[in-house]
DNA sequence: TGCCAGGCCCTCTTTAGGGCCTT
């Protein structure tokens, strides 16, 4: 069984270390070349959104001042996630929130962490940007909702997931991508890309 | 409704600086 977990967080800043704190989470599982399940939902920060992140992604206060707190669903996302390898497009970001959300649970992270955007620079380095908007419009990739929402981008992330994985598939005439292969891939220069396919490049996907 | 990070990667590089990307 092949199958990553995407995530996506929306949140009040751009680092834990600072104080921010998830008010949305979306995880999509990603099996045999499917979006095969989602988990999403809004959560309680127990901190204020800033006025220019509120207008960014569309998530109030009020909104989620009903929320469950934050413990609770990152629980729930945790058991959901499971031990699927994750994913996440600038996973730097995701990753950092995801830890530090695990930790005030007790909670280790057990299985990889991947990027899409680090992928992405490999296999389309000649992409207008890397944002994940631009991939999607560049990319042709199905439209999903509205950006900056967890559900939205999450799904965006997956179907950018199965293009990269489909244009490893047709550059280097495999028959599958293993985890191995595109974790290889995200952490080697691009030039190095092809060693990386002659000693992963065997797997099902 | 404040404050704001940091890993990756390119190049005018490696004894560094700055843009990208996430919210």
């Amino acid at each position: 069984m092949n199958t990553w977990a995407v995530i996506d967080f929306e949140t009040t800043g751009l680092s834990p270390d600072q104080g921010a704190r998830p008010t949305e989470i979306a995880v999509v599982l990603v099996q045999d070349g499917q979006l095969v399940d989602r988990y999403q939902s809004l959560m309680n920060p127990g901190v204020p959104i800033p006025y220019d992140i509120q207008a960014l992604t569309g998530i109030s206060n009020d909104m989620v001042r009903r929320a469950p707190a934050v413990a609770t669903v990152m629980a729930e996302a945790a058991a959901f996630v499971g031990t699927h390898p994750l994913l996440a497009h600038n996973a730097a970001f995701d990753k950092k929130f995801w830890d530090a959300e695990l930790r005030r649970l007790s909670l280790m992270r057990q299985q990889e962490f991947a990027c899409s955007m680090l992928l992405a620079r490999r296999i389309f380095p000649e992409a207008p940007n890397h944002k994940l908007g631009t991939l999607v419009q560049s990319l042709r990739l199905p439209a999903t909702g509205r950006y900056h929402r967890a559900l939205a981008d999450a799904e965006a992330t997956a179907y950018l997931l199965l293009r990269l994985k489909q244009e490893l598939r047709m550059r280097f005439k495999l028959p599958g991508i293993s985890h191995d292969l595109l974790l290889a891939i995200q952490g080697v220069s691009r030039s190095a890309m092809d060693g990386c396919v002659a000693k992963f490049g065997q797997g099902a996907g």
